[in-house]
DNA sequence: TATAGAGATTATAACTATTCTAAACTAGAA
DNA sequence: TTCTAGTTTAGAATAGTTATAATCTCTATA
């Protein structure tokens, strides 16, 4: 469990200052007990009921953006309209639910790692994700 | 290599009337040695060079969007700041050049299968998606 | 502790992709 | 040929996101 101070250390040693505003959207992001995926408006307004302060939509965005930068958060790719965002950094894999439009971890070992056995020309991997569209049956 | 015959009665036979937009957008789409991906943007462009009577932007969504249904068309979950699709409809993945923005399609044999061990319950699953980004080594 | 200035926040404008609207047009059944 | 459901279209509307520029604040240093 993290406190203030935590955050405050872990944003100034990545070269972000400690704002109020930051070290709030850490709380929300990284002192939960499990991991969670989120969109920018979703993540709005939990800030907005967690919080009497509100917290401009700009510095959302921003601050995420930063985050994401630093390796904090990872962006997800679904056939979307919007980024979805998840404060899970491992390397796995997503169910996306599309009738709850949810998106559902699996765990490394419940897919069997994906095999590639060429890539482009002088090319190297920055990531591998499956995503898995399920819905119900 | 298909004509505009062709076209027509494969449009009728789905259901969407073969107007000389739709049977534009097929030629384009179709009647290609190699299948690819494109953006509507890059569709748009493509049929503005090779045609003298433009077709509207609306038509061009409402035609992608049609094709998608009929499965003609699949569509590609890149880093969501627009949709890619692609006339290759059957199983396969991809890379994404992040250099090049560009989408190279993964022979099925050149990946081994993802082999999933639990699906959500009462789920069942509607596609298996591997996106593999790459950058310059 | 006071100060200066880089860095951060904010409201709001701008931008882009996409969908909606409603009027005009057209394919094709009868 | 006529009629009408289906289609196209320009343009408006919407939604997500980024840019702008004024204001504010954190913190290094005097
Ligand atoms: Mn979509
Ligand atoms: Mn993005
Ligand atoms: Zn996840
Ligand atoms: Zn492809």
């Amino acid at each position: 469990m993290s406190n203030i101070k935590d955050f405050s250390s872990k944003l100034r040693n990545s070269g972000l200052r400690p704002t109020k505003q930051r070290i709030k959207i850490c709380e929300i992001l990284f002192n939960k007990e499990k991991t969670f995926h989120f969109s920018i408006n979703e993540l709005a307004q939990i800030i907005s009921k967690e919080t009497v302060d509100k917290i401009s939509l700009a510095t959302i965005y921003n601050t995420v953006q930063a985050f994401l930068k630093k390796g904090y958060l990872k962006e997800i790719s679904i056939n979307s309209d919007k980024s979805y965002y998840d404060t899970n950094t491992t390397n796995h894999h997503h169910f996306y639910d599309e009738d709850k439009k949810e998106l559902i971890d699996i765990d490394y070992e419940e897919v069997e790692p994906v095999i590639v056995k060429k890539v482009p020309p002088s090319k190297k991997i920055k990531s591998i994700e499956v995503l898995i569209k399920v819905q119900n049956r």
